[in-house]
DNA sequence: AAAGCTTCCTGGACGCTGTACAGAATTTGT
DNA sequence: ACAAATTCTGTACAGCGTCCAGGAAGCTTT
């Protein structure tokens, strides 16, 4: 049983696997940014010629098409599909692991966003939102809809975040990023634009996990309105 | 009155202007997506050679900050600062006003949402949109954090409609892409994904304007809750 | 065991990219 | 008239994604 049963095709041996070329481009784009994921520069991380890489995938856009998707499927776990806990907490679960999950590599947010997300994993993450959704008592139009508003909302709060880094390279942490916003915002003249000069503490904290949990729960509220006292 | 007034430098006359510039770029953009929009196509366009450019900009990221600029500037138009009307329209306004403005080029949305937003036109419509949530009764804090929601919301919603586009170039009218969306979703298996094949109507819709502003009403309701009956 | 077919990887090349450098041409200030 | 400043061109370099031809490796058939 520990014999893999694949009849061995002909020809030498693969050096790689698909994943170690994945590893190779994801170590790059996180220490240096997209352009530092070359085909070149993933082909000398693995040890080969640049034009090796076509042995495993077709052009470079695969690649990052098949990078994409292992994050997404990262994210897949059941973390967030535990019927038992309010739908809420589930749905702030979910969005907060994807944005730890995918702001750990700044780089790829923005291959992400900038195709499709129609690949297996995607489709899953949208199918376990619909059933949270409708676990919440939404009706089918509306919990697709609602799920789409999440799934633009969590998306472009990373995209916003990362692309508010001003170089390549892992993210700071969030106290440091907020303190750069906040000196860059406290030179705004308040008379001109008096309104973003006094909201300047909470735009540069516009990035934090807090405004990012704020949003989600304001959106939550228009979803499903919480009762008043 | 006509003369400029401004002491004209030493040298040869500029053969073009920045408009000009940004002009190329933003058409090669439009019909051939970003990559079309290289240094060469654009000095080509203005008929200079390539690194005539360069007089004009000090590097590409140049060209492509003040082309994002002049399209956010494009939208600073008053159509929404009209403060007698209710504040929901207003909002309503300004988010179809910059989905049409932004989705009418989308090869310039991906470079938008690649870096910071942080030029004079981003902060005047920042501004613009703390004024209006101002009106519309919330204090200085909350307003600030509605208003990044809400653009967290515009932004995402442009970035992923734009990525579902397979091809650089116009986008095609939102019913075809629509019926081509919903040919994608109707192959989705009913077994494996119970909720996604009986939402793939809605999920065809998803990049629609329906969708859009239903997902914007319900961020407004979030943020100030409507009164029940 | 030998021959043949298939597959993998390499060396080299092509056309493209952004951009730096040197020099010729043009205009203004002295 | 001369000097200084500015613009644009020609040329070049390193890097990019990708294609092609060829040698090496290993399974399949004879």
């Amino acid at each position: 049983m520990s014999a893999p049963a694949v009849p061995r095709r002909r020809g030498p041996r693969r050096a790689l696997t698909e994943d170690e070329i994945l590893d190779a481009a994801l170590s790059l784009l996180d220490d240096g940014g997209p352009d530092a994921a070359s085909v070149r520069g993933i082909a000398a991380r693995v040890g080969v010629a640049p034009n090796a890489v076509y042995t495993y995938f077709p052009d470079k856009a695969a690649v990052v098409k098949a990078l994409v998707e292992r994050l997404l499927g990262e994210v897949d776990h059941d973390v967030f599909a535990d019927r038992g806990r309010p739908w809420r907490e589930r749905v702030e679960a979910l969005a907060l692991d994807l944005r730890a999950h995918l702001s750990a590599h700044p780089g790829a947010v923005g291959l992400m966003i900038g195709g499709p997300m129609d690949g297996p994993h995607a489709l899953a993450l949208n199918e376990r939102l619909l059933q949270l959704l409708a676990d919440a008592g939404l009706d089918p139009t509306d919990g697709a809809r609602a799920s789409y508003l999440l799934i633009v909302y969590v998306f472009g709060s990373i995209a916003l975040e990362v692309a508010d880094a001003h170089q390549p390279g892992p993210l700071p942490p969030e106290s440091e990023r907020i303190t750069g916003r906040h000196l860059t915002f406290s030179a705004t003249p308040s008379d001109a634009f008096p309104h973003s000069a006094a909201a300047a503490r909470t735009m540069a904290e516009y990035i934090s996990t807090d405004q990012y949990l704020w949003g989600l729960r304001r959106i939550l509220d228009g979803i499903v309105p919480r009762d008043r006292d």
